[in-house]
DNA sequence: GGATATTAGTTGCATACACAACTAAAATGG
DNA sequence: CCATTTTAGTTGTGTATGCAACTAATATCC
């Protein structure tokens, strides 16, 4: 935790938090473009997607999708309603429901995807080298991990 | 606008989407704990230091702040509430308004840095070495340049 | 120079999200 | 085994933000 932060972070940092919010304002442009939903609903099926059986509890959803709790009831509220997922009680314990990806789900995924692969293969991976994406990569990475350990869950 | 995305790059944005939106919500929540405004205010604030004279017309302020016209119109109507900004008119185009920061705006930014560089200092900082960092200056930098001319803004 | 188009900013409306309070179920522990 | 605490998810409420439509002012062009 040095409060010290050398020009050279200062100045990644910068670059980092503002290219982001462009990248990422450009693919949701071009998402809505093509009358898709935005990547708050990728995210949360393609995380259902990889998860043994397609499925996940609440909570553990919550967090790969990168939502608070409640945020992810009222998506989950959406994604259902759309057929894209299904609630399941979990028999063993009262308090837990599963999301668990359907069919359509997979579908709408796989329609979302060449869209937001062309979104990053417009908007991001033109400017990173091979070995700057290996290396972007790795920090990232450990920012990741560290984020996620602070936050209590191993996940 | 190469379709085909090595997994390398993909990789990099994944980690780098992540990492993102995990260490933005880390700083928030400092910022909150703090009981200081978000980012979004200190964007906008910045932004007017920055300027010559402390000051910008809307829509730069907009462009710099990471919002929309009318997501800024909205921010400027708080920032000046608070006595942050002033609003002032421009007498040689009567469409134009500028957002003057006032003193107490310069105050309120000496309040949030500490908290924002801190944050930085802890989430970010200390994963990424001097070296990683300029080379993420660099990459993100080419896609800030990107993003802001296919935006259409120069600037 | 007056009709039309463009530009700057604002406003109406809808949406997405968080926090805190709540409910229900399970775990703890005396 | 009942009372208390903890946990999982949901709901009430507030806020931030965008898009599209609007207003007002300027620029363009015949």
């Amino acid at each position: 935790m040095k409060a010290n932060l050398p020009e050279t972070q200062l100045e990644a940092w910068r670059k980092y938090y503002v290219s982001f919010w462009r990248v990422f304002a450009a693919i949701e442009a071009d998402l809505a473009a093509a009358s898709l939903p935005s990547l708050s609903w990728y995210d949360a099926l393609y995380q259902l997607y990889l998860a043994p059986e397609r499925r996940l509890r609440m909570s553990a959803l919550a967090q790969g999708a990168l939502l608070s709790r409640s945020g992810l009831t009222r998506l989950v509220d959406k994604l259902e309603k759309e057929k894209l997922i299904e609630r399941q009680a979990c028999p063993a314990d009262g308090r837990v429901q599963h999301a668990q990806l359907t069919a359509k789900g997979v579908e709408l995924l796989r329609k979302i995807w060449p869209v937001y692969r062309t979104g990053i293969a417009k908007y991001f991976a033109p400017h990173v080298s091979d070995a700057e994406a290996k290396e972007i990569a790795a920090v990232f990475g450990r920012i990741v991990s560290a984020a996620e350990t602070a936050a209590g869950g191993a996940e």
